[in-house]
DNA sequence: ACCTGAACACCGTTCAAGT
DNA sequence: ACCTGAACACCGTTCAAGT
């Protein structure tokens, strides 16, 4: 006799998403996720094949809401020169950071276990490597790209851990680096 | 009637260490580690408060063993100019990641609970602040040595994690970093 | 067909009892 | 004074038994 279905996938990945920015990443057991969506801890492997696959799929929604994010801002920024885009590009990528601190974290620095393939992070960074081409110019773009992006995710780990002990000013540090970035990556102009 | 001790701090954490490095971080059990020193799980307890303790102890060994090295490479290089002198601390602190992946990890994108209070990573990278202080000027060291900071640790972060899978030359992406943020920092020359 | 309790193999940690 | 077995509270996961 077919019971009926108590929860779903969709439940199940929304407390999943509730419990890792409320209590991190360890705080998303199977014990409580099962507890939020009312049901048995044993339950849950009806809908998801271990608690890694949990935090992949957790993973890949994150990522479908940064890209959504980024490329909103790219879209908007069109008409303006590349430099300030990519300066919103950051600044978007930042905001997004200490919005889901644990859902960034997630997707930029795994718990090894829950890794996504790396390809699928293409769809979040496409604005920014768009963006990147276009001040570098195509020789240089793959290079120009991985020093943006490295700057960027490399300040919000530190921004995150609490890494910046100096005092100073954290938002100076941020306009500093995109500026001398933009400056630095722009290819020289063709005589 | 006192027991012969069968341990010690130090064969602990030396087991710590290379479980670290072979098992990663989530190898690092209490038993793997009693195992390997010859000693019941909680005789461990004797020596070292907690797990989270001894984590901290790895920490705190790799992140002498990194600033050692460092400061070798800084000395060696006194006389060559500074841009030069970066780009030596910079790769430097790649081979060592590249060497003690885990070990790395432990000290830069740390599994939350481990975390070194920040000011400890502070010898580390004390050489890495001089050169930039001396390429930036002081008006904008501290600005500058995050950014050098950010993208040297980000780039190497996406290493370690896979990330760079547009395929390219690794290599030219860090010398192009190296080569671009050097020039981009440099103070303007008075006039 | 989904849900559950019971069970298993792991954790970190505590503590009374041994020497 | 150090070491140990037993125990506790947690994990993730499996599975036979319920409806």
């Amino acid at each position: 006799m077919p019971t009926p279905d108590r929860t779903s996938l969709d439940e199940i990945v929304r407390a999943g998403r509730d419990l890792l920015e409320s209590d991190g990443v360890d705080g998303v057991t199977m014990r409580a996720v099962a507890d939020r969506v009312g049901v048995r801890p044993p339950s849950l492997y009806k809908r998801v094949r271990s608690r890694d696959d949990l935090l992949r799929l957790l993973a890949e929604t994150t990522v479908a809401d940064l890209a959504g994010r980024l490329d909103a801002v790219a879209a908007a920024g069109s008409g303006v020169d590349a430099v300030t885009r990519l300066g919103d590009l950051a600044r978007a990528l930042r905001s997004f950071a200490h919005e889901r601190p644990a859902g960034y974290g997630l997707l930029f620095s795994p718990p090894s276990a829950a890794r996504l393939p790396p390809e699928t992070l293409g769809p979040s960074t496409a604005a920014l490597f768009g963006v990147v081409s276009e001040i570098a110019g195509p020789d240089e773009a793959l290079e120009a790209a991985r020093t943006v992006t490295a700057w960027v995710t490399g300040f919000i780990a530190m921004e995150l851990s609490g890494s910046f002990q100096l005092g100073g000013d954290v938002e100076r540090a941020f306009d500093f680096g995109i500026a001398r970035l933009g400056a630095a990556l722009a290819r020289p102009v063709a005589g």
